[in-house]
DNA sequence: TAATTCGCTAGACCGA
DNA sequence: TCGGTCTAGCGAA
């Protein structure tokens, strides 16, 4: 055995870090790092896994004590002890162990010691430690040197480089159609795989046991579900990805491919080190990870990123994903109808079709959120599996993390339940909210605080240890309407990390303008900043938050105390420059711009502000309007203006539809494009007549009993198990109904029902749409409580009634309008 | 495993 | 048949 050594000069990609055990029962680190074609492995045993424990009282001699005591059955040693200092805590010490089974036993046993107050950063997983230790980011590229001994290749010095462009990684993709048997969904124990699918950029392929056609192109016939599966092993391997991408892999396609692999004793020898897929609990559901790739599941990704608000869908199956992201129809094939397929072999090339679809679109999916979900893992030093199912919670609390250590400050802990429920009763006050001026109305123009929160909680110099210092002129000076006060004498360190966030982002976008765009390079900046925005918007979530480390009430409360004053105050300096203010919400101000005023007035208007505004808190113009409609409420308080909807048009006639029923998935699709229209008439055309028209014509459709089910539709999320549910209303009835004939539904489903004739109250006539017949739909519901409350509120501004719409010649009432 | 508060509306149910 | 109270879901910011 050569043993040879390396300058740093070595590169490749980090794909995965994880810890083992070696021969010896020590930690180890090992990296999977791309080189060329290759996933390379390589051992690091450099980093002890280690805690920290606060002294009660003096550090040496608790360091001294805790030398010579050994826990849990293993009788486990500290390593090494060692005194530190750190910014946040005296009196710490560095506890180093041998393996992380001697640090989960004396972190156990040191919770009740007599001489030691705190425990801290006892809960960081030993490879993430490690990430954040050498400051690696995954799916980065790294530099390093390494030694070869015994065999395996010991790393010395690595550390991240910064390389400008994102490389070619491996990504391919794969998905399997199983037998399913009178309408049950497919169980691993006894129904087979009958077709499986591979995608990457170069082919798509299809494999099967069906005997029905022939001679298909990217068809691989297989003699046996044994043969195919082993086919599918190989072509994954043959691959050497870096990323498998599945479409919900966690939850379906990793569990049953393991399932009917080990019924004939096929190795799933998937991982880079030749290892089975691991299963874990991830929550509620799986997580299944390939050791030295990553396992990208787009349905766990795409319902991160619905968090992340900008992507908003009505249903996540990847029919729909595929729609709303890429405006394409992917035709679906319904698992009953596999079955069929399947065993009479008509439409059996569809079938071949929709599988292969199936993995082109889950490929796609992934590919297109890449770069989003690699800027996650640079940001939260986490890997692709960890980020791609984390959440904005844990996206930031990396990040504060991350600066936790840099600036020598110990984590803080995770809080126990007791505090949790402690924090959750002690809620807070949030955003100013103006009730709107209701009607329609002329000439607007909308401005809002750009990033509001972040750029309070850095102009006030918002943090944990900042609050109510002892200086009596920061409390004069910067004393929040919520009362309490902050340090301006020393930056704060939620606001040295926002500041750096946000001073970013602006350049990335800066840096945009400068590139084509949707070439490479801009859709790289545009993820960087994007990966930004996220961080931007949720940290402010996430210090409110009751589960959080880095929990401040206090601060919370400063800031949202510190935003409706600025709200408000902007407010009445317009109203002081003679603009009308229609409606505030948060951080917006929507103006009425007078006769005598126009858009250069509105501008001046937004300068001075910003010039009296503190630190980099600004005011942007978000846009000028040509018309917008503000309603009344429904049902009691019917003369209150109702908040959180409106609707806008701007000069080129594009509409901009906020809160109202339209943009809600739980709401019939006829009731949604009617009030769309309903709102189009008003605006565009100023024509609440032909408003009127339309309405009375979809009620006349829905009289003839010629609507069809797509318009009929009404989507709810199943949010708990049913049987959890005080009330039963129509969803949990149509859910309830389903489940009865055999459907499938879990916490989290999105169910779509139609209202039908049978039955009496609501909830019984509700059935889930597949198993309602065309034309079986109760049209006085549809009218009375779908289409009529979506337009009424609109029309009523117009002085018309619900009788004008009922009716057949009737005109208008007549009440000013115009 | 989990970001916040503010706000609207529906449907079931109850009692007058 | 009405209004009030409750649960429930979803959207705005």
């Amino acid at each position: 055995m050569s043993e040879r050594a390396e300058g740093i000069g070595n590169e490749g990609f980090l794909i995965d870090a994880d810890s083992a055990l070696n021969a010896q029962n020590e930690a180890e680190i090992r990296l999977f790092v791309r080189i060329g074609n290759k996933i390379e492995t390589f051992y690091d045993a450099g980093l002890k896994p280690y805690f920290y424990a606060i002294a009660n009282g003096s550090a040496e001699e608790t360091r001294k004590k805790l030398l010579a005591e050994s826990f849990g059955e293993q009788q486990a040693k500290i390593l090494n002890a060692e005194n530190v200092e750190k910014e946040n805590a005296e009196n710490a010490l560095k506890l180093e162990f041998k393996n992380t089974n001697d640090l989960t036993a004396a972190r156990e046993e040191l919770a009740s010691f007599p001489s030691i107050k705190e425990r801290r950063e006892f809960d960081i997983p030993f490879a993430r430690r490690y990430l954040l230790d050498r400051q690696l980011k995954p799916m980065g590229a790294v530099e390093f040197s390494f030694n070869e001994k015994d065999g395996k290749k010991f790393v010395g010095e690595i550390k991240s480089a910064d390389s400008g462009e994102l490389p070619k990684f491996r990504i391919g993709s794969f998905d399997l159609e199983t037998y399913t048997e009178g309408g049950h969904f497919s169980d691993a124990k006894q129904d087979p795989i009958i077709m499986a699918s591979y995608a990457d950029s170069e082919e798509a392929i299809v494999f099967t046991t069906g005997k029905h056609s022939h001679n298909e192109k990217d068809v691989i016939h297989c003699a046996s579900e044994e043969e195919m599966i082993a086919a599918l092993v190989n072509k994954l391997n043959e691959k050497n990805l870096d990323v498998i991408v599945t479409y919900n892999g966690d939850g379906f396609d990793f569990p049953y491919l393991k399932e009917r692999a080990q019924k004939y004793g096929i190795k799933l020898n998937l991982g880079a080190d030749g290892s089975e897929p691991s299963i874990k609990r991830h929550g509620m559901d799986n997580a299944v990870r390939i050791h030295g790739r990553q396992h990208l599941d787009a349905y766990a990704l795409v319902r991160l990123l619905s968090r992340f608000a900008d992507l908003n869908l009505v249903k996540y199956d990847i029919e729909s994903v595929v729609a709303q992201l890429f405006g394409e129809h992917k035709e679906k094939v319904h698992y009953t109808e596999i079955n069929e397929m399947w065993r009479s072999g008509k439409d059996f090339g569809k079938l071949i079709d929709y599988c292969r679809e199936d993995s082109k679109a889950a490929l796609r999916i992934a590919c297109e959120y890449l770069p989003l979900c690699i800027e996650l893992c640079f940001l939260a030093r986490q890997t692709l599996h960890d980020v791609s199912r984390s959440s904005s919670g844990n996206i930031v609390e990396s990040l504060l993390i991350g600066e936790s250590f840099l600036t020598n400050r110990l984590i803080p802990n995770r809080p126990a339940d007791e505090i949790v429920e402690q924090r959750i009763m002690q809620s807070f006050v949030g955003g100013y909210v103006k009730e709107p001026i209701a009607g329609l109305h002329e000439n607007l123009a909308v401005l809002d605080f750009r990033s509001l929160y972040p750029t309070v909680i850095i102009s006030h110099n918002i943090s944990p240890e900042t609050l109510n210092c002892a200086h009596s002129d920061c409390r004069e000076k910067n004393s929040a309407p919520s009362n309490n006060w902050f340090c301006v004498k020393e930056e704060g360190f939620f606001g040295s990390i926002l500041k750096r966030v946000l001073k970013q982002r602006m350049e990335l976008r800066a840096e945009m303008k400068k590139h084509e765009k949707g070439s490479p390079s801009y859709m790289q900046l545009h993820a960087k900043q994007y990966a930004l925005k996220i961080v931007l918007n949720s940290f402010y979530g996430y210090l409110a938050y009751a589960r959080s480390r880095y929990y401040s009430r206090e601060c919370a409360a400063a800031v949202t105390s510190w935003c409706r004053s600025y709200v408000q105050d902007v407010g009445k300096k317009a109203e002081g420059d003679g603009f009308v203010v229609i409606y505030n919400d948060t951080d917006s101000e929507f103006l009425k711009i007078p006769e005598n005023k126009t858009k250069k007035d509105v501008e001046n208007f937004v300068e001075k502000v910003n010039s009296e505004l503190p630190g980099n808190m600004q005011l942007e113009i978000e846009g000028f309007y040509t018309r917008g409609i503000f309603v009344t409420k429904r049902g009691a308080g019917e003369q209150e203006a109702a908040k959180k909807r409106y609707a806008l048009i701007d000069g080129s006639g594009r509409l901009k539809i906020v809160g109202f029923e339209y943009v809600r998935r739980d709401w019939a699709v006829i009731a949604k494009k009617t009030q769309k229209e309903v709102i189009e008439a008003v605006l565009k055309e100023g024509n609440p007549q032909k408003a009127i028209e339309i309405v009375k014509e979809r009620i006349a459709w829905l009289r003839s009993g010629s609507v069809p089910k797509e318009e009929l539709v009404t989507f709810t999320q199943i949010k708990k198990p049913l049987k959890s549910y005080e009330a039963i209303g129509p969803h949990t009835a149509a859910a309830q109904k389903a489940i009865k004939r055999g459907k499938q539904l879990d916490v989290g489903s999105i169910i779509g029902y139609i209202i039908t004739r049978a039955g009496k109250s609501i909830s019984e006539k509700a059935e889930l749409e597949e198993f309602v017949k065309q034309g079986d739909y109760d049209a006085d519901y549809y009218i009375t409580n779908q289409l009529l409350p979506a337009v009424i509120k609109i029309i009523s501004e117009f002085g018309y009634t619900k009788e004008d719409l009922l009716q057949g010649g009737k005109q208008q009432t007549l009440s000013g309008w115009g």
